[in-house]
DNA sequence: GGTTAACCGAGACGGTACGTCGCGTCTTTAC
DNA sequence: GTAAAGACGCGACGTACCGTCTCGGTTAACC
């Protein structure tokens, strides 16, 4: 496979192809998100998928760090811990409970789960920094003498994100704030200084 | 849907389809799980399966549900809180790091994710009891005086599962027996007593 | 296959079968015609229509030989060779021409042209019987010396009734009295004295 | 039906097409003629049926068109009504007792018999040529005076051609040259002049 | 500024699986 | 033993997408 010259590539093809998988998704869900339907949608040919993406789940994860790279790099640190903490989970449980948002996040998961090369790729370029912006945040904590010195601080974040991973994949409970706030205050009881 | 007559169900054609979804999904994974596998290797029509599930997320579930059923019911109770739960977590960390059994939970997930009929029973039927089983362990705990009184029992068995499915789901890290005790310290840092 | 025993055949079963496919083809042609539309059709079991004949085609085989031996048996003589032929072929033209009895036909047509026991069931039990009155009809037209000695009345026959069944299957024009009259008007002029 | 293309039409598959139905019709009848088993033997897939043709029946009357048109186009005259009459229903005998051809027209008879679209085609694209060209040789005799000036020539052809489908589609008796012989010999008798 | 190679839209192609339908057989229960 | 009921193994149906391919028709870089 000759990778193609990046520098040929059509810049308003590649912008169409991602809008149009996640307005798909946005729309009618996984079912009816394919190739042809991406295409169709941005009035491209599927050989222009095919030549920049390995496949659609290839597309899902471009579109979402395009959009992610827009939002938001790093943490905001107000200095109170559990105040940034709270708004870092709030918004991962709304971004879950939002319908449309969420529909991306199930397309993408299910191509990961039977495509390992995406789903490195996934945690790599999505989640990692993800991940690493609250690490970094409770490093400062950390710093600043408010979290225990023995803990892995990576490990401290799964303790955070997982609950409510593991409510949006098995459906356990509803996601709401509160929850949110329930997770960080057992999670800051732990790790607090 | 006009559901058939159990009474004239074949009971022999129902269990080679589920041990023959088992064994595709252990021998190839999940992309040569179609119907039309499962039908040819239990030797039986492909209309026996449609006409008893909704399709290959029913089985997959009701192979998995038929074999957790046989295997245990309550988690063991040794008295240290500690222990037992290390055993848990331990279980479901190899459980996870197994790649035959894994590619059946992957499968199911992936199922899931489109299909939010299959997700309910997938929860009340496979998921519930489990969870259940380990807050019930957590209950007994607290009423021996090892675990705070004021916290939600849910909650801290989603704080101990949820980190683990997280790091299976997104690959986020490696899933061994020191994975799991960690959680399980962090975990009880935030709850005993 | 042990024949079954024709004394325990339930009558009232036979009666409904033989009127449910008349009635089914009537209503939705051959497309609908199946064993099973039959048989619910009909208040019966699969089995029985299975038990008593080979398939759907000896079913309509029989159905049409019972209302065909309920009319007429042999050919009216009135003595005018000319009015008594046109009034054979106005019959069968009026048969082919009528959507209803015409989807019978059409549909044991098809039956018999994928096999050949059933066609020659048909042909017996059916057509000969028909084909034999005309000829009977000639045979007393040639003892009054009205028809040449020296045609063989079974090729005449065939003359008579080929070119209909011939418009029927090929569409190849209207079928209407005055084709009827028409064809029995060459036909005579080749054979009448 | 958003008729595609046709200028994107490959051809060689096309072609395969067609001969792989003739083949299977030959070899196995109509009971194995699926269209799965002629995309098979084409080494074609089925969409590539179904995006050209209606259903097989529309693709056994392209076969036979195309099959047809390469042979004769006009009937022979020399001069002898009788001579060529005789060798027209020769030729449609022949074909009708020769298996592999049978096999064929049958199958044609059988979808036409169940689709009255594909029917009209038939009697349009392949029928009413070869008819048309028995009226035509008619017509020639009866500019030189062989033949009555008062006959419809459409009906004669039919009275030639009638007799023989008869004896074909009812299994009546034999289809031999005597046979195709004593019909042109009726035949004669009532037009010829 | 003309050539030429890659990209582009379009969509046909060989495949695989889908979920449905009907076949003819088998099994169960009732009469 | 016949009957109603209907599950069963089987195989074809016609459809939907897959990922590849081929076809003109633009571009855009390089001579």
């Amino acid at each position: 496979m000759p990778t193609p010259d990046p520098g040929r590539r059509n810049e308003r093809a590649r912008q169409a192809i991602l809008r149009a998988a996640l307005e798909l998704l946005a729309d009618s869900g996984y079912a009816d998100l394919t190739v042809e339907a991406i295409a169709a949608r941005a009035g491209v040919g599927k050989q222009t998928i095919y030549r920049w993406w390995r496949g659609k789940g290839a597309v899902i994860l471009d579109a979402l760090v395009e959009s992610a790279t827009a939002g938001a790099a790093a943490l905001p640190d107000t200095g109170d811990l559990r105040a940034d903490l709270r708004a870092v989970l709030r918004g991962t449980v709304a971004e879950f409970a939002d319908p449309k948002l969420s529909a991306t996040t199930r397309a993408l998961t299910i191509e990961t789960l039977s495509d390992d090369r995406l789903a490195e790729e996934v945690r790599d370029r999505l989640l990692r920094p993800q991940l690493a912006a609250v690490a970094d945040r409770l490093r400062a904590a950390r710093r600043a003498g408010q979290v225990r010195a023995d803990v892995d601080l990576d490990q401290v974040v799964e303790l955070l994100m997982g609950p409510v991973y593991h409510r949006w994949l098995l459906r356990t409970g509803p996601l709401t704030d509160d929850y949110a706030d329930a997770v960080v205050e057992l999670v800051l009881t732990a790790v607090a200084r």
